[in-house]
RNA sequence: GGUCCCAUCGUCUAGCGGUCUAGGACGUGGCCCUCUCAAGGCUAAAACACGGGUUCGAUUCCCGUUGGGACCGCCA
């Protein structure tokens, strides 16, 4: 390839940002990445009824949360409305379009005929070679179709894909109140963008011969095509809101990191081998389309998960601690406004980094870094808090007090020599000391727990525990 | 109904005629490690939709069948 190549990402702003557009975005990048050409966000807003400004906002801040970036644009295709006009115009002027006079609503009506006769679903052409127009009736602009012969869509997913051009229907490109469609305004745009290579779902594939078409009646040469293969929930169905979340920001608000996504949407379809992890240079490295499948992909939010876990295992503590204060917040672990040391809490992230699949379980599992147990686990509580393991817990707390070298190793001296004196397991210590530090029996290694937390606070509530043992078990 | 696309373990996939007693990953079961929970290691169960061809030989190529999906809007 010698030209420069350019795509573009061209969502229409009726909704949020999607697990699907979110591939077809990302496939777009990664090519123009990989080849050093520009990405290009346009924005279709052309249906004025559905769009919103507010969509377009959730469009935007859900492919940076991706790390989408973007070399042109945004472009906004009511902005150049009077461009698509003079393009209708020159195709009426050449005769590869007419007016159109047949009302919405008798359109609709011959639809639901031909449903109901088993019969196509094709505009008749009955304004096709009308002498004079209609009166008092505003027209619709509809595009004159070929009858004769056949598109072929040379396709870097599909191959070619062929079709009889006397199926294609006589799309329209302007409405009658003037305002142009999305079959003209993307041709016409990405003429003008000069896109070289059209990347987008496959449920375009049935527009792209009509497309290509308005192409050749323009008099342009068409862009290379990739229509990639949709994705499914798990019922098989396209994705939808029935499948829970498919609004990208969910996935930020349900703790997950964008690089773990990008890595899980990148591989709905795509494979370099055996690979399943790959940053974000390798990524750009390897894409190619040559080893984009063909067939739908059903999400599977489990492995998404693992991903997730994958990559909060391997993140920089000091970049999750910054991560995880807006949940901690959410979790009201912390006040908003309360400021937190942030080297001490990525020290508390390190123990967690590996027991934590999203943020949000990462924010909840820090609770006790931050504040006494407010309640003991009820069973936790029976087995382990108990006059049994009172006079370990007593002379644990006792030994800890005078300890000096309050280091990793120091406390687990302690440890060692009280599990040594007694001859019980170290686990007939460290449990009932997990209940009273943190109020259950699943923390990280104890030893990290007590200089995390620190002397003070780990005397405290060694003592709350042994006072409440004393009052449930009076000697 | 018409047109188009697709088809390897439950899911994501490797495989581009012989290397396939079909590989990896998620998930699931078991074992090991172990202060709990994880992580990690090992291991097990689990797939070429079906029928015809082509070929010395088909998971791989062709055709049908079946099954999924998409589109058929004065939506994009």
């Amino acid at each position: 390839m010698t030209d420069t190549v350019r795509v573009r990402f061209a969502p229409s702003p009726t909704g949020f940002l999607h697990i699907g557009g979110a591939r077809t975005a990302l496939f777009n990048w990664l090519f123009a990445r990989r080849h050093k050409g520009a990405f290009i966000l346009r924005i279709e807003d052309t249906d004025t009824t559905r769009s919103t400004d507010e969509y377009i906002e959730a469009i935007i801040e859900g492919m940076r949360w991706l790390g989408l970036d973007w070399d042109e644009g945004p472009f906004r295709q009511t902005d150049r409305f009077d461009v698509y006009r003079s393009y209708a115009d020159r195709l009426i002027r050449d005769g590869m379009a007419y007016h159109c006079y047949c009302s919405p609503e008798e359109l609709e009506e011959r639809r639901k005929e031909a449903l109901a006769q088993g019969k196509p679903l094709m505009y008749d052409g009955r304004c096709r070679d009308l002498k004079a127009p209609v009166p008092g009736v505003a027209p619709a602009v509809r595009f004159r179709m070929p009858r004769e012969g056949r598109t072929v869509v040379d396709d870097m997913i599909k191959g070619f894909v062929e079709f009889e051009n006397w199926q294609l229907d006589d799309l329209i490109i302007l409405r009658s109140d003037n305002t142009p469609t999305y079959n003209l305004t993307v041709v016409v745009d990405d003429v003008d963008m000069k896109i070289t290579h059209i990347i987008r779902g496959d449920d375009h594939l049935n527009n792209t011969p009509k497309q290509i078409q308005l192409y050749k009646a323009l008099g342009y040469e068409t862009p290379k095509f990739a229509h990639l293969p949709m994705i499914l929930g798990a019922d098989k169905a396209r994705l939808s809101k029935r499948h829970g979340a498919t609004s990208v920001m969910a996935y930020y608000e349900m703790g997950y990191l964008p690089e773990a996504l990008i890595n899980y949407l990148v591989r709905l379809g795509w494979s370099f081998g055996d690979q399943e992890v790959f940053s974000r240079d390798e990524l750009i490295e390897h894409f190619s389309f040559e080893h984009v499948g063909k067939a739908a992909a059903v999400f599977n939010p489990e492995k998404l998960t693992w991903l997730n876990s994958q990559y909060i295992m391997k993140s920089d503590p000091a970049r999750l601690a910054e991560l995880v204060i807006p949940f901690l917040v959410k979790e009201k672990i912390i006040n908003e406004e309360a400021s937190v040391d942030l080297a001490w809490l990525a020290r508390a992230v390190v123990t967690l980094q590996e027991r934590a699949k999203t943020l949000v379980e990462l924010a909840s599992s820090l609770r006790y870094f931050f504040s006494d147990p407010a309640s003991y686990d009820e069973k936790a509580e029976a087995k382990f808090l108990n006059d049994k393991n009172l006079p370990f817990i007593v002379e644990l707390r006792d030994g800890l007090r005078s300890l000096e070298d309050y280091s990793h190793d120091g406390i687990e001296k302690i440890f060692t020599a009280l599990v040594e004196r007694h001859e019980i397991k170290l686990g007939a210590i460290a449990q009932p000391v997990r209940v009273a530090l943190t109020g259950g029996t699943v923390s990280p290694g104890i030893f990290e727990v007590i200089g995390i937390i620190g002397k003070e606070t780990t005397l405290r509530r060694l003592d709350k525990a042994i006072d409440r043992i004393r009052s449930i078990n009076p000697v």
